[in-house]
DNA sequence: GTCAACAGAGTTGATATAGC
DNA sequence: GCTATATCAACTCTGTTGAC
């Protein structure tokens, strides 16, 4: 049998660990009688840890959010898992939480053991990540999001468009997905009575939030429809472009899920777009297949200078 | 340093009560 | 019927103190 304060500490690991526990299950993990088990509940909330107990069938014990967060207690695995994400997130996408991750960081690696402090430093010296140029989203935008998902509530956000527009957007949240880099929200848009994919860094929410609403049933895998939406969003540029070659290999090769359509067993079509013809061309050019493309004389001006200057390099 | 006495803390069992 | 709560009493263990 453990000691009383090593007692103390796995109930609170085991409460940590799952929501739900009852008396005889916790007795049991812990070799003493359910009597001692209240003992210690009542000791961890004599500590200030808001130990919930419910009576009845479905009753039991749970830990509660308190009004200050407790100490937490980290297996190893988990421990590493905090403290690379915290190292991400010092260089992350986003905005205003690098000092903040960098001081938790600078606590855990205080009380990190030396075999763990090991293991995330041969992650960090041997993984490399490519710094990131792109627009930041601020953390309190991100966190009020979060929080309308989470509560159904009705969020309004001024939204600046691809093409510079800004408009006001009546939306209920439902989740925010992060791909390419990027933070966007899945939201049914109220206007508009559809589905929509918004880009949180445009997004400038109007508080209070609200009114509640009533969640509907998702449609599908939201990643996927968020990756689909990032693919094939509004571009300035957009081309219809026949491949010489199979629809499989020509998905397997690009970068991000797209709409391919065979045509027979050795061709296909896709329609890329781009807020920059040249770079559709680069992009078309790296996919190592012969195509050919219908339309869009912007991309072929730009397909001829990137092909002059690749000759003149020879 | 060793031993006995003591106090206090911790653990357990039993029982009654209440909520689901 | 199952589970948590509350109370009381008995037992065990541990730490402290004082005598030798």
């Amino acid at each position: 049998m453990l000691d009383t304060s090593a007692r103390l500490l796995k109930l609170l690991s085991l409460l940590q660990a799952r929501q739900n526990w009852t008396g005889p299950e916790l007795a049991d993990r812990l070799e003493v009688t359910t009597r001692t088990i209240r003992n210690d509940v009542e000791r961890l909330r004599e500590l200030g840890y808001p130990v919930q107990a419910t009576p009845g069938v479905t009753g039991g014990y749970r830990l509660g959010a308190g009004a200050n967060l407790p100490p937490l207690l980290l297996d190893d695995e988990e421990a590493v898992a905090v403290v690379v994400s915290l190292r991400t997130a010092v260089g992350g996408t986003v905005a205003g939480i690098e000092e903040i991750s960098a001081r938790a960081l600078v606590k855990l690696q205080q009380v990190l053991p030396s075999r763990l402090r090991r293991r995330v430093d041969a992650l960090q010296a041997y993984t490399v990540s490519t710094p990131w140029a792109g627009p930041t989203v601020d953390a309190g935008v991100l966190t009020t999001i979060a929080t309308a998902c989470r509560d159904h509530e009705r969020l309004r956000f001024d939204y600046r468009s691809h093409d510079g527009d800004h408009a006001v957007r009546t939306t209920e949240p439902y989740r925010l997905v992060h791909t390419r880099r990027r933070w966007y929200l899945f939201a049914w848009d109220v206007e508009r009575d559809d589905w929509r994919t918004f880009r949180v860094d445009r997004i400038q929410p109007r508080t209070p939030t609200g009114p509640r609403f009533t969640p509907r049933p998702l449609p599908g895998d939201v990643a996927s429809r968020v990756s689909r939406g990032v693919a094939t969003a509004p571009w300035r540029y957009r081309a219809r472009v026949i491949v010489h070659a199979p629809a499989e290999r020509v998905a397997q090769k690009l970068p991000v899920p797209a709409e391919i359509q065979p045509l027979g067993e050795d061709r296909c079509v896709f329609e890329p777009g781009s807020d920059n013809p040249l770079m559709l061309a680069g992009y078309l050019a790296m996919l190592g297949e012969d195509f050919t493309v219908e339309g869009s004389p912007e991309l072929v001006a730009a397909l001829r200078t990137l092909a002059e200057r690749l000759l003149r390099a020879i």
